[in-house]
DNA sequence: ATTGACCTTATAGTAGCTTTATAGTTTAAA
DNA sequence: TTTAAACTATAAAGCTACTATAAGGTCAAT
């Protein structure tokens, strides 16, 4: 299987597996006597991993944290679930961000209606003067 | 009133407005013999109304946007209430989107306890074989 | 023989800084 | 007065996770 085929496979772009490989995510295939990469069943598995995790938002780090735990595979799995609940911990303290963020964003809006010269905007004298009331 | 003085009324580094003024977010200042750089008030105001809208999660276009309304006071503040209104709802489809995520990743943590093997596993089982149901 | 689809590598661009390297200036202590 | 700490300057690289571009080699079909 050849790069593309691959890449239409998992739905990635050639490049993203490749760079992939040089990130050290991917092992590095057999190569053609042209120089082209063939690929096997077990690099779409890994690739499809690979997409899934960050699908789930994990960074490339920690994938490659995982894929080290799953090279051993009977080491206790306490580590991939203290991973796993870093990551929660992290999502949800963008999402309490984000919605404390959307109150002041529409506190800030409510403070100016459309029909105002920019001079008189409640909404840039709102941030120019900082009331943003943390 | 020196590069350091300014960052430290402001709480930036002194890179960063030397950052923003390369980006044409801060007018370049005078400069003394020594070609140090001198600011005003202005200018913290300036840097202290960009800080503001980088916590509000605008981006620096946004930003350079609003500076270009505010360099004209007198059109109608039709389009800043735009930005905003946009800002808004993208922050919204960013909780949205969040919340989602953190829904797969509780299940898939649930799938495992710690008291097994990596080989186990059922969070790596899960990303595996994409239980994800979207 | 040439077109088109595929493959290769290397390099740069994206956002918003932060870090590093290298060097000149000011200020305070020894 | 010397010297060292603290400040300033510029330029360039690093960060994340790709995406895009350039310049070229390979292959099947026409």
């Amino acid at each position: 299987m050849r790069i593309g085929q691959l890449a239409q496979l998992v739905g990635v772009e050639t490049q993203t597996i490749r760079f992939y490989e040089q990130q050290g995510l991917l092992p590095p295939p057999d190569r053609q006597d042209n120089g082209y990469r063939v690929y096997t069943e077990k690099h779409g598995e890994g690739l499809a991993f690979i997409r899934r995790c960050r699908i789930l938002g994990l960074s490339l780090a920690e994938i490659h944290e995982l894929q080290s735990y799953q090279d051993d595979p009977h080491q206790p799995c306490t580590a991939v679930n203290a991973l796993l609940d870093d990551h929660i911990s992290h999502v949800r303290s963008q999402i309490t961000a984000l919605q404390a963020l959307e109150k002041q964003l529409v506190s800030l809006r409510a403070s100016c209606n459309d029909d105002r010269e920019v001079e008189a905007c409640g909404v840039l004298a709102g941030i120019s003067e900082g009331n943003m009331h943390q």
